[in-house]
RNA sequence: GCGGAUAUGGCGGAACUGGCAGACGCGCUAGAUUUAGGAUCUAGUGGUAAUCCCGUGCAGGUUCGAUUCCUGUUAUCCGCACCA
């Protein structure tokens, strides 16, 4: 047979569209199974070939369950608001709708060349308003729980386009179109409280599934730490609370240190001597963000404040107030204590202003670094706290502090609410609306949607604003409660927004009169196993587990956490080993992969290219292998003779049908692929293959190469379809041989190696050991000390010199 | 800077729970076949003259035995909240 991939390919494609084979039933009662990939934000790029690694994995676990007699929903959607459509729209003058249209388009050909099993009757698309209602629906439950406020918040401005610029659009403090200053600006924004959520955000990984460092990536985003407020009075009257996690330390307080943007120095401006240097200080500071102002600059920066002093409230001490910009208003009270000799950061800050450097926990040497150690260390200079270890004297200072009045035990987490606002057009409206009466007041229900407007002039404003603030016949309306004249809220959601309940959605996804039935959510939710990329690991993903915890407290979901299981999969990176993109010329396009090789060859060699959880280099020779591989079963075809497994296959076979089953739950594609490979190296030796084991192969191979896999059992007149038989089953005792290699070691060298049978025991593998020729050689004229048995592995003979 | 990860032949990678390092594939070498090229098939392929010895980023440690565990270190990659 000549391989015709185009032709197979396209075969198979039509009949399974054709028979809905793919298409997830809704009659809840089986086993089902629901198995979830990121939907892609439809690019102008088309396809990368990134996307096929995690589609075609959990397009391998969908295929195999299903072969395992499991109802599965694999769905495909879109993530189509955001930001590169909205951009493109705006520089071609083709409205962002119209973009996504042929985006999705594009996107949806690719993917169905590439034979994935999804079902398509489920598609759904963020930017569509029977979908975007219920996005909108979920903002309004929030805003009436209390969970959608408004905040003050700054945003990078461009101060020559006049537009909000987003952060990735800022190139080292410059815009990135026309490289002029960034500045960051105040504005009221739309929030959402995710911190209220941060304690089960952080309690409830222990309830599901997920690969450790995804687990551990958003733990550390929550950023849960303990210690303590403690209030310092001040010599101008007003009181400053500081958030410390060591306030064991509070002794070795030389000095304060506040945020920039502080509330109090505005207070304070009449009283302070420097005040114009603070506002130089402030000015610089507001053009950094919070990324560069943490990051370890080689000097420290600040402004002592001139006038005004802090008092340590546990020894009465004037020490000096700072301004520097490593002190960041959004965590903690915006103002730290600073203790030079057991913080690195103050540290570094003392030694450029010369200030005084206490040490009050010993054990380390403070003249030339700060002593951080909480484990060894033991108080000094610190009064009643002397002689005690950290975490006693973190105790005692607490209690202390308590019974005084001036300090509380507190938890603070560095996670921070999510703006939710954005000054643009390509995005879900905010349905709500400004009333002079009534404050903010919720569109009502049943008027969702509130539909984005089809305006032709979609440009950002040059005030800030977003492009729907031009609108006044939109903006202008009554409000909902009062019925006076009322304004709309002009800002639309992030992207976020869409992804953050999508799931939900896919399992009903045509009901208009609710985002899912009940029935529908409590057949397949939560999604059983989810795939993602590691760079969605602390914003999707932890922002879809906010929300979908805020759908369980109202009674919308019946679980509080919405994945039972999260894995994550690698870059596929450019020949170069960088990452693939156009500037720097490396990427490849899945279309010529699949016109020159197949979709199978695509599928296999994606899968073969590595450790799936690694990054992995793209190879254009490699490839030839999985074609060849694919080739050489097409070979084997025209060879099947005989039935069922032959002696000396039974062996291999039922170790392959293992090895295959377990490495596609456990994510181990590469090998998988590599054992079916030897399989065929094994049974070409013997230069033909059985029925019985040529449906077995056909069947493993299925879930990777489904065109070619259909198409051989259809050619050799298999009974129905490939995908409609069931996944062989293997025998433990059967992937046993009778002998096995047993490695001779003399003090952890190998020396020989003997063929035993598999159920020898110790004494007689030991015997058969120090029979063997090499291993009496390497035995002569040593004493034995000690001899280790490995079953089935090794024997090791400790020895020394007589 | 903070957080998460990674490092094994010429290349991608494999190695269960501490037990034969290099499975499988690419590439390469030789041979067969072919008018030639390509394709295919057979044999070989970590270094080394070697069956000894050396070898899993680097430096130590634990152990009868370490790619695997521990300490330190270097390099690279991902994320850092308005890209998705």
């Amino acid at each position: 047979m000549r391989y015709n991939h185009k032709e197979i390919e396209k075969k198979w494609q039509d009949i399974w569209e054709e028979k809905g084979t793919f298409t997830a039933k809704n009659e809840y009662n089986g086993e089902n199974f629901y198995v979830l990939v990121e939907f892609p934000y439809p690019s102008g790029q088309g396809l990368h070939v990134g996307h096929p690694r995690s589609y075609t994995a959990l397009d391998i676990v969908a295929r195999k369950r299903r072969l395992e007699g499991q109802n599965v929903l694999y769905p495909m959607g879109w993530d189509a608001f955001g930001l590169p459509t909205e951009n493109f729209a705006i520089k071609n003058h083709i409205h962002p709708s119209v973009v996504t249209k042929q985006n999705i388009k594009r996107f949806k050909e690719q993917l169905k060349s590439l034979g994935f099993s999804f079902d398509w009757t489920r598609e759904i698309d963020t930017t569509d308003p029977s979908y975007y209602k219920w996005t909108q629906w979920i903002f309004l439950q929030m805003f009436k729980k209390g969970l959608a406020y408004k905040s003050e918040m700054a945003v990078n401005w461009c101060s020559s386009c006049k537009c909000v610029l987003a952060n990735e659009e800022v190139v080292g403090g410059t815009c990135e179109r026309c490289s002029s200053e960034v500045v960051r600006k105040v504005k009221s924004q739309w929030m959402l409280k995710i911190t209220a959520y941060a304690q089960r955000l952080i309690d409830d990984l222990e309830t599901v599934n997920y690969i450790d460092r995804v687990k551990a990536q958003q733990r550390n985003w929550i950023g849960r730490s303990t210690g303590a407020e403690v209030t310092f009075n001040t010599t101008a009257g007003d009181t400053i609370v500081v958030y410390t996690t060591r306030p064991d330390t509070l002794f070795g307080a030389t000095y304060m240190v506040i945020s920039p943007e502080h509330p109090l120095i505005e207070k304070w401006c009449d009283k302070l001597d420097n005040i114009s240097e603070i506002r130089d200080y402030q000015v610089s500071a507001s053009k950094k963000s919070d990324f560069e102002r943490t990051e370890v600059v080689k000097e420290k920066t600040g402004v002592k404040l001139s006038g005004v002093t802090a008092i340590n409230p546990v020894n009465n001490k004037q020490i000096p107030i700072f301004i520097s910009d490593y002190v960041l208003v959004s965590y903690g009270t915006g103002a730290i204590m600073a203790v030079p000799g057991h913080d690195t950061r103050d540290y570094e800050f003392a030694k450029k202003f010369d200030l005084p450097i206490i040490e009050v926990v010993s054990g380390g040497n403070i003249e030339t670094e700060a002593f951080v150690d909480c484990e060894t260390g033991i108080l000094v200079n610190s009064e009643f706290l002397n002689g005690l270890s950290v975490e006693q004297a973190k105790k005692k200072i607490v209690e202390f502090l308590d019974e005084k009045g001036i300090g509380s035990p507190k938890v603070n987490y560095k996670l921070r609410d999510w703006v939710f606002s954005r000054q643009r057009y390509w995005g879900e409206p905010i349905p709500i609306v400004h009333c002079e009466q009534c404050g903010y007041v919720p569109v009502p229900e049943s008027d969702l949607p509130l539909e984005l407007p089809m305006i032709d002039n979609f440009e950002p404003t040059d005030n800030g604003e977003s492009p729907l603030s031009k609108l006044t016949d939109w903006i202008n309306t009554t409000c909902p409660s009062c019925g006076r004249d009322a304004k709309r809220e002009t800002d639309v959601m992030p992207q976020w927004a869409g992804s953050s309940w999508y799931f939900l959605r896919y399992t009903d996804p045509h009901n208009d009169k609710e985002l899912a039935s009940k029935e529908a959510i409590e057949a397949f939710m939560p999604v059983n196993w989810y795939n993602g990329g590691m760079e969605h690991t602390t914003l999707h993903l932890l922002y879809s587990r906010f929300w979908h915890k805020f759908l369980y407290d109202i009674g919308v979901v019946p679980t509080s956490e919405p994945y039972q299981k999260r894995t994550s999969h690698g870059m596929i990176l450019g020949e170069n080993s960088e990452k693939m993109s156009k500037s720097r010329g490396n990427v490849v396009n899945p279309d010529d992969i699949v016109s020159e090789y197949g979709a199978d060859t695509l599928r296999l060699y994606e899968m073969f290219i590595g450790d799936f959880e690694k990054s992995a280099p793209w190879s254009s020779a490699s490839i030839k292998g999985c074609r060849r591989f694919i080739e050489r079963i097409i070979v084997l075809a025209d060879k099947v003779m005989g039935k069922g497994y032959r002696t000396e296959i039974e062996t291999v076979i039922h170790r392959t049908i293992k090895k295959v089953t377990n490495d596609i739950e456990d994510m181990k594609f590469n090998t998988a692929i590599a054992a079916l490979m030897s399989f065929i190296n094994a049974v070409s030796d013997t230069g033909s293959i059985t029925v019985d084991e040529f449906r077995t192969l056909l069947i493993l191979l299925n879930p990777f190469a489904p065109h070619i896999s259909e198409e051989l059992w259809e050619n050799k007149g298999y009974k129905g379809m490939l995908n409609e038989t069931a996944w062989p089953t293997y025998d433990d005792a059967k992937c046993e041989e009778a002998t096995v290699e047993i490695v001779i070691q003399v003090n952890g060298k190998i020396r020989a190696k003997i063929v035993i049978p598999t159920d020898s025991d110790q004494a007689s593998t030991i015997a058969a050991a120090k029979a063997d020729e090499r291993a009496k050689e390497a035995l002569e004229g040593m004493n034995i000390q000690k001899e280790i048995y490995v079953k089935g592995k090794l024997v090791n003979f400790v020895v020394k010199p007589k």
